[in-house]
DNA sequence: TGAAATAATAAGGTTAACCATAACATTTTA
DNA sequence: TAAAATGTTATGGTTAACCTTATTATTTCA
């Protein structure tokens, strides 16, 4: 309970946006993100702007400061180790472990963070699929394109489940669209409707805000 | 980021009293241990009594009621899993692990308290030897005296050091008072004056103040 | 028993991170 | 290009958990 340099708050703002991958994020986005109203954010935002943490263009979006891109990185690193743990050690729901180890995350001190690398053998990648910082914050971002933007008739494998809340997240888990896991896309519905996948030999219907989710690979990699 | 149902101060104030087993804890004592005011500590006493966790008597004392009590126990049991998880799996230094895990304590959610405590094999101790209540709250409390009351000569094992501050935690790590560890009482100074003990073969002074957090048994136990 | 020590309360203030409502600025699009 | 949509800023408010200073109440002990 005397970890935290950072608040809790300014760690969510920074994770949120460096989950964005894309930069130039839009205050009332982040805002959504984080279930705030785009007045708090923007009010928030410009504390942030003040401590050097991100950088501001009005009407444009907010960007990350390489300190502040430090800062997130650690974050995610804390974040996602937290994942493996919950999921491969306690053997908690998959669905469940992004907020769960939302959580721990902001409690965690450093010395604690790289004693939980080392215990579980310096993971790369989280259950989810994306990858772990390593202690100076470098990682490659995955080489992967959104399930949304596979042709019909392509069969990929699931990389990644970007989703963050729980109930997407169950959402995913109970259709078998796991990092890992082989799709093929059967039809795309027109006028944004839905995808039709065939994942673990069943025929799902994948909306295409949450396809946008899926990062996936062509299947020979 | 979402799990606590009460506040991290509440939890806090609960414990700091489960803490101190001796009931009719004072306002200053209790503010003292927090690092805060009495004032504050006042004022946060007459909440908790609103919330019908404590009961306070002015002039007396501030005692937890059924319910606190059992909260109390929870952040307990949670706070004392992680130090085994901390100590035992991730090796951190036995003087940090109180600090650290009373971060991870109240960003634990009860999903994670039982997978934890089921991971590390449902331990009855912490490594500061204290016991582990159970699912329910329930523990024995230890049977044993402090150190400050032993009569001089007698040799006795240590069962449990009680300290919370990390830097009382490093003096009694770099002097070997540990628990499991045997100590005999060679003289006690007058006036208050130290104990001098002979641990791990080597002679220690030992204030008693600081005599007063560590509990143990008879040798022959 | 009366002074000193300790405990409690009163009053007013601070900070972080939120909120709502309303006004104003810019961009997008029809 | 003007209206709609979106983004920004201003203003004022809330809550939790702290703080200080000052006053008052009770207990302890010389």
């Amino acid at each position: 309970m005397t970890v935290p340099q950072l608040s809790e708050s300014t760690e969510m703002y920074l994770k949120a946006m460096a989950e964005f991958e894309d930069r130039d994020v839009t205050i009332s986005r982040l805002a959504e993100r984080l279930n705030v109203t785009p007045v708090s954010a923007n009010e928030m935002i410009k504390k942030l702007g003040e401590q050097g943490l991100v950088s501001h263009t009005p009407y444009k979006g907010v960007n990350l400061t390489k300190k502040g891109h430090g800062v997130a990185c650690d974050v995610l690193r804390r974040q996602r180790l937290w994942e493996v743990f919950l999921y491969e050690h306690l053997k908690i729901e998959w669905a469940k472990i992004y907020e769960l180890a939302c959580a721990l995350e902001h409690a965690t001190a450093p010395e604690v963070t790289e004693a939980l690398a080392a215990f579980l053998g310096n993971p790369m990648i989280c259950p989810r699929g994306n990858p772990i910082p390593d202690e100076n914050g470098v990682f490659t971002p995955l080489d992967a394109d959104p399930l949304s933007e596979v042709p019909v008739g392509e069969t990929v494998t699931i990389q990644a489940v970007n989703a963050t809340a729980t109930n997407v997240l169950r959402y995913f888990q109970d259709k078998k669209i796991l990092p890992g896991q082989q799709a093929t896309v059967l039809e795309a519905a027109p006028m944004q409707g839905p995808l039709t996948l065939l994942v673990d030999g069943k025929e799902v219907a994948l909306g295409l805000l949450l396809a946008e989710f899926v990062l996936v690979k062509p299947k020979s990699c």
